[in-house]
DNA sequence: ATATTTAAAATATCATATATTATTGCGAAT
DNA sequence: ATTCGCAATAATATATGATATTTTAAATAT
């Protein structure tokens, strides 16, 4: 899942011969609106008044209300009720929440993964980390340009990793959390850089090995670094 | 929460020195809609037409697509684009999931919150597990009158074991996570009455003298009992 | 049998009506 | 003067029914 800055146009898939474009106008205020809220658009807190984005995304109050209401039970929105709806207010009590509920859920899968990866996953691994690396060497020469794009090989690089952990639940809870995590980074104007780049390939050389031990404590001591950066930022 | 068997009817809540009834079609359809999926009145994998919903529940088709949107991101339903809703369809692979994941989650939060757990704590839990066992006997010397009552007891008693974990975040993911794990359990006929008692007890025991070790054991055993049992009778 | 056309059913979206909450203004009491 | 309570009004959220679009199925032709 490319959820965090999944493409908004228009998708093509294939049906029989032909190709066709789909895409509901529900399904495409959502992933904007996530993406707003994640991205820090739509500020923490702040009102999510319907008539306000009726005119900002362009759909009808029962679309938006279908999105807010699926968001609101991802958990980036608060409905309250009878009142409206508000984007989800952040505190460090709630980062350090998410921070340690993905430790919890990103570990274990990446250690089921890690045992359970065979050749494909590892090839999936090798071009993850590949395209993060090139990203990454760009944002620490200057080029700063590319911050949405480095953040979706990031997921993309975190995702492989767990991706043969064979729990569809499990991947689909993590996808969640990262988006959560995620959204308190991008509220800090800072990024640990380097020393963040140096994590994912020590990862990636442990997963390659199937060292679960060192793959798993780097990725802990990965999360609780980036927690404590965004914690001391905020 | 006692989202799994809420009350349905109207809610009183105070508000200033007057009480006011408050709910709105949208959370009583959410919750009745909920119940009967996790219940088995609505059957795994069938077909959620909006115009039959629409009768059953006395709703609007965009209430009704308000509900169904939340219960898809909670993952009871099944959305699929311009085809309209399902029922989350079942499998054993898909329970086997949810249980280690309810295993992960569980034990992690009830070893924090025996860590943390204060004299309140220990009072609800004692409360908790009263009224639990009072069930319990009941329905061992053959009153099976009260099965929902007896499953709203259970959730309360392990609610309450993780409720000193000092994380929203945890609580709200368990609380999803038990609900599609209590749907298994109530899609076979029989349970596993007085072992799941006597572990009860013991998880009950160890908890009260701060035995983590102990308490998370029993726990994992319980829910990989639960679990086999459901397995073999699928 | 397979493909195409047509009809029926169902979903997605919208505009509007109803119910609820929030705001404002005014007068009485402290 | 300031606070409090109350009523009227405005703003907003909730809920509904109607319409447009898409999918499913049934029927016909290749």
């Amino acid at each position: 899942m490319i959820n965090v800055l999944q493409v908004t146009e228009r998708m093509m898939i294939r049906d029989k011969s032909m190709t066709r474009a789909i895409n509901t106008v529900g399904s495409s205020t959502y992933e904007r609106i996530k993406k707003d809220i994640i991205f820090g658009t739509l500020a923490p807190g702040s009102k999510l008044k319907l008539d306000a984005l009726k005119q900002q995304y362009e759909a009808s109050v029962s679309t938006l209300r279908e999105t807010l209401n699926r968001l609101s039970s991802d958990g980036f929105v608060e409905a309250a009720e009878q009142r409206g709806f508000f984007v989800r207010s952040v505190s460090k009590e709630d980062l350090t929440e998410i921070a340690n509920l993905r430790i919890l859920l990103e570990c274990s899968a990446l250690k089921t993964s890690i045992e359970n990866g065979d050749a494909d996953w590892e090839g999936n691994l090798v071009a993850a980390h590949h395209k993060l690396r090139l990203t990454e060497e760009k944002m620490l020469s200057g080029d700063t340009s590319q911050k949405e794009l480095w953040k979706r090989y990031d997921w993309e690089f975190h995702k492989t990793l767990i991706e043969a952990c064979n729990s569809q639940n499990l991947m689909s809870l993590h996808a969640i959390i990262y988006d959560k995590y995620l959204r308190y980074q991008m509220l800090v104007i800072t990024d640990r850089g380097e020393a963040a780049a140096k994590e994912h390939k020590q990862m990636f050389d442990a997963a390659l090995v199937r060292d679960v031990d060192a793959a798993t404590k780097v990725l802990e001591v990965h999360i609780r670094k980036g927690l404590e950066h965004t914690l001391a930022n905020m």
